[in-house]
DNA sequence: CAAATGACAAAAT
DNA sequence: AATTTTGCCATTT
């Protein structure tokens, strides 16, 4: 695992759960704001499903991730739901909402919640 | 070893 | 305003 696959994970371990943030925002924080690509890329690659709760991870618009996503892009709608994201419509995060502000606070709490257990229903 | 590739988003036409 | 190109990391071919 590169440099690069580190910080993404470090980042989108601190997105508070009920919230979620973007691939754009992700690579802001790591310090590459054109690298929106390869955060996605990072993910794929090294996903380590308790750790780093990719899910939580959209585009920039609210929709989710097509074709790939750990089991399906009905499954991550469901364990957002289950968070208390809500959904402006069938296929977009309400993003004025749930999108997770990294400058204001942690907003919650650290995103070591339990989601292995959310994630065993289904 | 060079070239293609991929969970996106912004800049340039 | 809409479509195309660029960004530039790490792994795979």
């Amino acid at each position: 695992m590169g440099d690069f696959s580190a910080k993404v994970f470090e980042q989108v371990r601190r997105i508070p759960r009920g919230k979620v943030s973007t691939y754009g925002q992700i690579a802001r924080l790591i310090g590459s704001p054109r690298s929106a690509r390869y955060v996605g890329w990072a993910l794929r690659n090294n996903s380590e499903p308790v750790k780093t709760p990719c899910h939580r991870v959209v585009f920039k618009d609210g929709r989710l991730a097509q074709g790939y996503a750990f089991g399906g892009e009905d499954k991550q709608r469901c364990l957002l739901a289950g968070e208390g994201v809500t959904f402006a419509d069938e296929t977009h995060v309400d993003m004025e909402a749930c999108l997770w502000d990294p400058e204001r606070d942690e907003q919650g709490r650290p995103a070591d919640i339990d989601w292995e257990r959310e994630m065993a229903d289904e």
